[in-house]
DNA sequence: ATGTTTGCAAATAGTTTGCATCCAG
DNA sequence: CTGGATGCAAACTATTTGCAAACAT
């Protein structure tokens, strides 16, 4: 489509020496399992669920356990590797791309959109929210019905 | 403390009405339970869950249920009479403010707090987003750790 | 060598569903 | 009257926890 061409073998060795780095910058193992884990999410645009990620790792991994993939998105997540994302009462999502964009969510079909932030890139944080509380992060969510839905 | 005193009669009465007249133009029938519901969302500035709601409704109502509550509350959302906020994977948090401000979260106690929107009021939803779906409410989440948490 | 991670299983939390009864419009 | 709402219970989905064995550093 454009640039930004998925799947291609040099954008994955790019984000694997990324992830390499900050995992081991916050102290996290590098297991086959947590790259392959860190691999789907990355590849994929569809922010899953960690039983999403469970499933498409099972062909690779078939012994891994949902315990396993859950507590390692949560331990990525936890150290800025990735983010969790989508609106309460959904299972979480997970998204690997950490350049700020926003969201679009349908609450019918519930699946989540990226939405490239467009002029107000400029929200920042309010001062008085730095003052009183330790910011480390900025979600836009926007709601509504995808065109298949409505 | 300011000018928006809550648990006024006055307040109270002035969101009651508009809670019917809205109920009624959505075709929600208002029955006693509902009031009540709506009653102790709208005068929390907390976010409560339907759990919250229910345990404290309890006292007035000892044998409503929790299906009637989170089904209510649904309902309301459902037809915009109030609003879900919140992370994925923490439990649905409802808001019975309108009034467009942004959220809070700390990522540790999971407490969401009302931020006011400072200057950046319009981040208004892109045209290109408008085009494509039907874009019906923005949410602004910050999220980090609380005064008590950090 | 050592402390983290894995895999498994069980426990917990939260949400949703089905259905008979009831009541607001 | 009638369709939506209530109350109860059970089913589901998702997340979290505990522990022994395995492995990355």
């Amino acid at each position: 489509m454009n640039k930004k061409t998925n799947n291609s073998p040099i954008d994955w060795a790019d984000k694997l020496n990324e992830f390499n780095k900050r995992c081991r910058q916050q102290g996290l193992k590098i297991t086959p399992q947590r790259i392959a884990i860190y691999k789907e999410l990355s590849m994929s645009r569809k922010h899953p669920t960690a039983t999403d990620i469970y499933t498409k790792i099972r062909s690779e991994y078939p012994n891994i356990s949902l315990g396993t993939v859950n507590s390692s998105l949560l331990a990525f997540a936890e150290r800025g590797v990735i983010i969790i994302i989508g609106a309460s009462g959904d299972p979480k999502r997970f998204e690997g791309n950490l350049d700020p964009h926003d969201h679009f969510r349908c609450i019918e079909c519930h699946k989540i959109t990226d939405i490239p932030q467009n002029k107000h890139k400029k929200i920042d944080i309010p001062k008085k929210l730095k003052a009183k509380y330790l910011v480390m992060g900025k979600q836009v969510l926007f709601e509504g019905k995808c065109d298949k839905c409505r």
